[in-house]
DNA sequence: GGAATAATTATTGATTATTAATAATCTGCG
DNA sequence: CGCAGATTATTAATAATCAATAATTATTCC
């Protein structure tokens, strides 16, 4: 059922934040939505100390943005800026997979995708919200399973924000069935070890989805014209 | 004089954060030391929540550890994990590279670093803090040129951390003369718009100052024998 | 004497109440 | 209609306090 994003809680502000970031990956809290010390405090049941632990460290992951006695709000990030990270993100990904590809006891992450990358291949175009579940569960378990403590943890950090977004790219059963089709070709270059190859394939899959993603937001950002923190759309949180 | 390694002083936990990450970058907190809430709240003559808040961010900066009820230590990076963020800051520094080779306005940039980096083939090999300086400052430079957010502010915080070690490999003169000749190259890469080869440079440099900087480590570690967190050691905080 | 166990201590985690500082909003005056 | 100033909502910071925990020290029993 509700499995959440991250679950390294091990402190309260860590169980906060690991909630907040759920609702906000998962879009209950949109972009631009403020976060109140006061009314969180209140929903769970704790005193402000915790809450503030929380968002600063959401803000360090990039999903919330905190201005100076202004408090918290959800980052509402610009075209410009989703196209950014995923720049980046191809870059890391495709870093991950050379790694995994060159790494001699890669047999062992091999068969733990490989049956989930199979049933991708299936999924595409039919259920996407399975599709997308799997997807995200694969990506996860491949970063997870990298030595790089750095590498790790920042690509982590920077898949919980794209994430939001890659939904958005699989909305397009094109995309699904091109996205299902890659990764079994990533797959393929992983096994065979070839790093070049594999680097290449998660790049570019990344930069599809980056395109894919990006096109979809420009049609909606403008419809919803100017977001423009303005008095009518003082968005509140879940109270 | 006291140049501070990050200046976004805003709020006052940012201002002790900033403090505190100098003092462990320039060495005078070595690894292992505790940071004791009490004794800086003391010292800076705030309250415990600023400096809590400073030495969790500490901790997302990879510059303190801290443990559950435990407290903040000075991380004390492995030499493992040293090579591990030597292998991505390779990376991404040879992407940082690539773009600004290929950003059609670089001339700016490269107006900006050129005096620096011919003063370096003067410096190497004569005046090893003053080369350092000016190697860290050019390096800050590039950083601070990216128009990518996301890849400037995490470059810049993983460079605060191996920065700790660049300075070991700059103490081999051969390594100083190596390094200010790859930067003329990379410069030259970089006005020529040859994204290729100055990420290929760039990369490469920084794989050979992790060598050196290793090298330099492993021989120490094997002096100072196993830290091991017992009573003897029990180091404290510049009270 | 030595090892297991229990008390003590140091320190952080968290709460509560309070004050100060600040940005946004509202109000009334011209 | 626009602007100066009061008001309000909210965060920033302080202080005092208690609880939880890890490390250390003392104690007991064999």
């Amino acid at each position: 059922m509700s499995s959440p994003a991250i679950d390294l809680t091990q402190t309260l502000p860590e169980k906060v934040a690991a909630t907040l970031a759920e609702r906000i990956v998962e879009g209950s809290y949109p972009p631009g939505s403020r976060l109140i010390e006061a009314l969180l405090s209140k929903e769970f049941g704790l005193s402000h100390g915790p809450i503030r632990d929380a968002l600063r460290s959401l803000q360090h992951a990039g999903l919330v943005t905190i201005l100076p006695y202004r408090g918290a709000v959800v980052t509402d990030v610009t075209v410009r800026e989703i196209r950014e990270l995923y720049q980046v993100r191809a870059a890391l990904v495709g870093l991950r997979a050379r790694w995994i590809a060159e790494d001699p006891q890669r047999a062992e992450l091999v068969a733990k995708v490989k049956a989930p990358i199979a049933r991708m291949q299936q999924l595409a175009g039919k259920d996407r919200a399975e599709y997308t579940r799997v997807a995200l569960m694969v990506n996860r378990t491949l970063t997870e399973s990298l030595s790089n403590n750095w590498l790790r943890s920042t690509l982590a950090s920077l898949m919980l924000q794209t994430s939001r977004y890659t939904r958005l790219a699989l909305a397009s059963v094109a995309h699904q069935k091109y996205s299902a089709k890659q990764w079994q070709a990533l797959l393929d270059a992983i096994e065979a070890g070839d790093g070049e190859a594999a680097e290449k394939i998660a790049a570019t899959l990344s930069q599809a989805t980056r395109d894919e993603a990006t096109k979809f937001l420009e049609q909606t950002v403008l419809k919803q014209a100017a977001p423009s923190f303005k008095s009518g759309d003082k968005k509140k949180p879940a109270a």
